[in-house]
DNA sequence: GGATGTTATGTAAACCTTTACATAGATCAT
DNA sequence: ATGATCTATGTAAAGGTTTACATAACATCC
């Protein structure tokens, strides 16, 4: 049964007594095929296991029904959500999902372009703000794709994610409504989309709520908890402190809620804190933090559903599908207490 | 330049005026060419962009040069340490990395059973204790394949990963000789044969210090956040209690510190707790977590190393390769300070 | 100068599919 | 009965490689 060799179509065709023509027939499109033939020729297959060859399949029709997913870091927390949405909308039409590491290394990057060049993808989802293959960018014929999660930076690819202006704005709102005015905006960044339109929103709500300019606070970061800890250190050097910090993503709040905790405050007593994302860690912080949750398979459902019109249509569409964020109150936000003016 | 159809071998051949075997020879066996001819080729390729048709080659050549990685949850925060391994051993060798995921699903794992039986993967590396590919298992001719993380149950196949026992002795050893006697074990389980092994280091820690059988507290768990948080509630009905929780992993540690937490005790104040994998959050916690490391870039290197091997050799050895943990001192230990009994 | 070996290249088959085109038998309308 | 239409199947080409084998040119040796 196991062979050291496996079947191939023409085993098939010899065992049903027929042409390896009918056998492909009788596989992939069975009306056109005599009801007793198509029979032998299943039963041919069972009895050889045979499992038609990818290889040689994409080989002649020029595609493959694969589906390639770059990312740049696959440890990101939001990364798996967002994948099990994609996988489950590219398996229940056919597709099969495998996933890329680039490590936000270019070289690496090119790996996959030839990777797709050779046909063994019909499509591509990025899951970073940029085209992952270097120089040759400009010049690569890529195939079909989608981006996701945070918008390509320079590609005219369509985009599959969340609303950040709307988002930053609920949490900008639910601060404001506690009272709060004076409000740090950690993590702005000119290279990362996603987190200049948090920033707008941050801008639009303190705009919204007649909040005068001097008393706006924006610092930058990349979004790591590294970051999050050393903007606390910054802050703390200047004359006024904010009365909340609002993080571009969970994981800069979980920085600046450890360097508050290092420095000895607590939270929310002493300062309130928001994040972006909700991330699963989120949930478990002490105090568990108050965020913005991405519906990150909803997410990647869309994205896939969005890459198969595409490869079916051919349409280069351009389009940006932003679905809405929803407020998630924890316990890391509360009334401002006292004025925090340099000690 | 950047043409609808991607060069062929054929197209190269026709600019540098050789046959087009010359031109894979240039390629693969530049030594077999004249300088003067290969020169013509190299050319002829940077004209016409040309990168080898994998798909084409695979087919030929019988097997492919990337390398399948299966993952059951791509959210676990040991697996992106471990890829990075895998991933610059393989590319150090010509190979490439694609990953799987099967969300413990075997419908999901038969696809990637698919895609290895028609050469599309040359290698497997399994992320998991068992195989994923449900029924077909026994009768799947799988490529040469490595385990890594966890030990593969059931299949004979090589491993890669940490001494589970040692470094389980490292954790009890520190906690014995803080004063600890009675220490529960939370996380035990009979199909998790790496969970299976650190409880055995538990017992093996426990008999050399001597310490009586009814002194011994072991709990079941399935290494989740939640199991570890359950197991405090059930603890606490009980008429003794620990005055440690070594736990199986760093997740169920975070449990069992949150649901300590949720009861209003301090750690280590009133209890000691142990985690096992150092996973990234380990040490942002508060406190940071004591716990043991695990190497996980080089449990990839040495995996992939293997699995190389075995691909050149085609020796079917069935070796466990061990790596050393290491015990990382953080702030979740302390000495006991108070008898615990209920109070 | 012929036999022999070496080196560089070309020819063609093979890998496994899918599918346009051809064929042959059956059904139907006239 | 004849041609037209339809249905089920077969034949063979094509997709882009790699490589065994063949060939041809050239150097080497006596």
């Amino acid at each position: 049964m196991s062979n050291s060799t496996p079947a191939t179509i023409e085993d098939v065709a010899r065992i049903a007594e027929v042409s390896i023509a009918t056998v492909s027939r009788a596989i992939h499109m069975p009306e056109k095929v005599a009801n007793s033939t198509r029979l032998k020729v299943s039963q041919a297959i069972a009895i050889t296991g045979y499992t038609t060859n990818a290889m040689a399949r994409s080989l002649r029709l020029g595609r493959s029904n694969m589906i390639l997913v770059v990312a740049p870091d696959i440890g990101d927390p939001n990364f798996s959500n967002i994948l099990v949405g994609l996988e489950n909308e590219a398996r229940s039409h056919g597709y099969g999902v495998l996933i890329g590491h680039t490590q936000n290394d270019a070289q690496r990057g090119l790996e996959y372009l030839k990777f797709l060049n050779s046909n063994q993808a019909a499509g591509l989802i990025l899951f970073t703000g940029i085209l992952p293959f270097g120089h040759q960018t400009m010049t690569a014929r890529l195939p079909p794709s989608v981006g996701v999660f945070e918008p390509v930076f320079n590609g005219g690819i369509p985009y599959v994610g969340v609303d950040d202006i709307e988002g930053a704005r609920k949490a900008i709102d639910l601060l404001l409504a506690e009272g709060h005015r004076k409000i740090a905006f950690i993590g702005d960044s000119r290279t990362r989309l996603a987190y200049t339109r948090r920033r707008m929103g941050y801008e639009a709500g303190l705009d919204a709520a007649g909040v005068s300019a001097d008393l706006r606070i924006v610092l930058e970061g990349d979004g790591t908890i590294e970051s999050g800890r050393l903007v606390v250190e910054q802050l703390f050097m200047r004359d006024t402190l904010p009365t909340a910090f609002m993080c571009v993503n969970d994981q800069t709040a979980i920085g600046v809620m450890i360097g508050l905790g290092a420095r000895g405050y607590n939270i929310p007593r002493d300062f309130s804190v928001t994040g972006f994302d909700d991330v699963p860690q989120a949930a478990f912080m002490s105090p568990a933090l108050t965020t913005i949750r991405q519906p990150r398979t909803m997410i990647g459902k869309h994205a896939m559903a969005l890459l198969l019109e595409l490869l079916s249509d051919g349409q280069p569409a351009e389009t940006e599908i932003l679905l809405r964020p929803d407020l998630v109150v924890r316990n890391s936000v509360s009334a401002p207490s006292r004025e925090w003016t340099k000690r």
